[in-house]
DNA sequence: CTTGACTCCGTACTTAGATACGGACTGTAA
DNA sequence: TTACAGTCCGTATCTAAGTACGGAGTCAAG
């Protein structure tokens, strides 16, 4: 066994069948291959795909965001250099996403924390807390909404 | 100084003037105090909370859930058992996803290495590297499509 | 005191991402 | 061998998040 059919691939995955569809024309999910009645039949790999990518969307990744993170790789044709360029501006990019978040649970620790304690907080500690922490501020102009 | 009117606050936070009407409708900006004409004046601060919500949304977190963020704080009428629980749900959240994009982060990171190195790389490392790495599987159902 | 940029408001449109619909075909278990 | 769930496809619809439009009022520099 190790095929599966849209319909199992989609609830193994947690996604609606038609979303498979969706992914497979966006590009994203590689075409899979048919059975004589052009049922398609996915290889079991798929579900960690089609998980990755819906997580990937939970980290704040567009869907052409995840296409390049999936395209990623080292190929014949391919210099060491661009490598490295590519998967650098990604590498970037998520430590910059770890960067803030860590800022986002030091302020809500410390919420949690200032609770056992005095005066009750009624500006906005997420807000205080995150003084000047956040990165705020496209560095590069975002990328979310080409065509 | 210190008061801002809508274009001035929208130039500086890096948005469209139209949002701040939107994320008002949504109450996610809380109504500014107008002049006689009716013209919004903005407090300053305003700048980082626009900030903040544009950065919070591409770590993933939908408007709801921005609005749940700032809305925490300790109130005088709250236990401090709701206020850790309101807040550990949300940290919880937050450090799952640290923890998922640094599983991206050493994939990234691996293959940036694996460059240097012998052969090419033909399946998708992004994946193979984040086997079993991934939360992946919502635990809970998340609530993005709420009214 | 006019002119051009800005603001107001309600409503309509757009885009990304996903879901639904409907009619025809397929797979399989009773 | 029929019934019924699953699949196919194209197209249409939906939601979240924004953007645009248009007509009326406002502000400030000349």
């Amino acid at each position: 066994m190790g095929r599966l059919k849209s319909g199992e691939l989609a609830k193994q995955a947690g996604v609606n069948v038609e979303t498979l569809r969706f992914y497979e024309r966006k590009g994203l999910l590689p075409e899979p291959p048919r059975r004589e009645s052009g049922y398609r039949e996915y290889p079991e790999e798929s579900v960690r795909l089609i998980r990755f990518i819906k997580r990937a969307q939970e980290l704040g990744f567009s869907l052409g965001e995840i296409q390049e993170l999936l395209a990623l790789r080292v190929r014949p044709g391919t210099t060491c250099a661009e490598v490295r360029g590519r998967t650098g501006r990604k590498l970037a990019d998520v430590r910059q996403k770890i960067a803030d978040l860590k800022a986002i649970e030091r302020a809500l620790t410390k919420l949690a924390a200032s609770c056992s304690g005095r005066g009750p907080v009624n500006h906005c500690p997420i807000l205080e807390n995150l003084d000047g922490e956040l990165s705020s501020g496209p560095k590069s102009p975002r990328d979310r909404g080409r065509t």
